[in-house]
DNA sequence: CGTGCGCTTGACTTTTTTCAATAAAGGTGG
DNA sequence: CCACCTTTATTGAAAAAAGTCAAGCGCACG
């Protein structure tokens, strides 16, 4: 049956039991959202998970003054809001689909009682969460160093790891928000990329693409070993 | 039997039955290090993880040219070294005990056993992981703020996230390294510390001591909506 | 009792932010 | 498909913040 190939192509659930698969299927809600339309928002009960069929999710918080901050874009196979399940019961944060977007919903409690079933699944779950958290820290590390040019040049091999086609980035937000992630101005990060496409360690093409053309020296910039001139 | 009533005890392993507490005991390996001793090294294999029992264990990183950055310090009822257990299997850092620690270890093997075995465990461990990845994310989010004095406002009042003396804060890093940490150079956060201290929003006592005395003003900073003078 | 490390302070330099003005891109509706 | 409009990105010059270098203090440790 379709539905369950496309449940066992999700990451995830990867290496499960067919058994596996056929509950999985019977708690699935599937759900398709218009470009712009809201999947959750900020407070909202979390009631259940995602995970990205088709389409993509942009997952943001408002600050108080109203301007919107991405934190990530998920696309297909990522799942999304499972923190909100084994924590509090609350989203900490909105989403809201970017394009026309499937998605799959699995409920809390029905989702639980699975895992009670079947402790694979929580397996799997506990690696994906492991293995953010280890690419989390590996940001708060990035973040921490002291002068611009180095936190872009971490975050940029950052967002290349693990990746085939590791010199071709596309960033997922718009420069703005890549600024005020690296706990800079739009300005600053304007300058600091035209000194780069300068000094030849990576060149930009369209709005979102980034081609790295010296990694090596990208390293060097995010270790502090050596500096823009 | 004392072993049984001391993994109970442990915040991760709450809530489970008296056969799960039986079964942890037995596989569960007792282990004392001295002050300055080496838990595990950075590439190590990974081969289990630890709760801390007594004392307190240093996580840290070694630059290279080997200057240490202190990632956290855990004390008694937490878990460390869970993360490598579940993705690859090395550790990412090294542990190192602060002073004469106690700690329980859990080898991986037969831990996962345990978890197939009973999936209370499980839901317990992903919500500690949940946890930690929230409070994560609101820490990369404090170290976007682009000046010094806001960063060094959100540490504080992350700090005292979730305790009872909120105001009397003990920093657990040595505040060159804080000031590694929040992006900075000691110079510059021993400057702001004694604005700060100028201001009225707070006072230190002793060296890791620091007391809030104007929670407002710090949130405004944290906020952006507030400036030093 | 000296040595070392961590913290602080001062004067000077460099980096980053601010403010303001333009340019480019992307989406919208005709 | 094009012209328009709003959003996003870039650039310059002046102001502010943070970093560097150098020196001194104080407490812990051997």
């Amino acid at each position: 049956m379709k539905l369950i190939s496309q449940i066992a192509s999700v990451p995830l659930f990867q290496g499960l039991a067919r058994k596996q698969y056929e509950d999985l299927a019977m708690i699935v809600v599937d759900h398709v959202f218009k470009r712009g339309q809201s999947i959750f928002g900020e407070e909202d009960e979390a009631t259940g998970f995602y995970v990205v069929i088709s389409g993509r999710v942009k997952i943001f918080k408002l600050s108080t003054e109203g301007k919107e901050q991405t934190l990530h874009i998920f696309g297909p196979g990522e799942p999304f809001g499972e923190v909100a399940v084994f924590t509090g019961r609350r989203f900490p944060a909105n989403a809201e689909a970017l394009e026309e977007t499937r998605v799959f919903f699995f409920p809390r409690k029905e989702f639980i009682e699975l895992i009670r079933k079947d402790p694979s699944l929580a397996l799997n779950l506990l690696a994906v969460l492991s293995q953010r958290l280890r690419r989390f820290s590996a940001l708060v590390e990035n973040l921490s160093l002291k002068e611009v040019p180095g936190r872009l040049a971490a975050y940029l091999l950052y967002l290349g790891e693990g990746k085939k086609e590791a010199n071709d980035l596309t960033l997922e937000i718009s420069k703005n928000q890549l600024a005020s992630l690296l706990g800079t101005i739009p300005e600053t990060l304007s300058r600091i990329l035209a000194r780069m496409t300068r000094e030849g360690f990576l060149e930009s093409s369209g709005q979102r693409g980034i081609r790295i053309l010296n990694r090596t020296g990208l390293e060097e910039l995010a270790s502090g070993g050596r500096r823009l001139s």
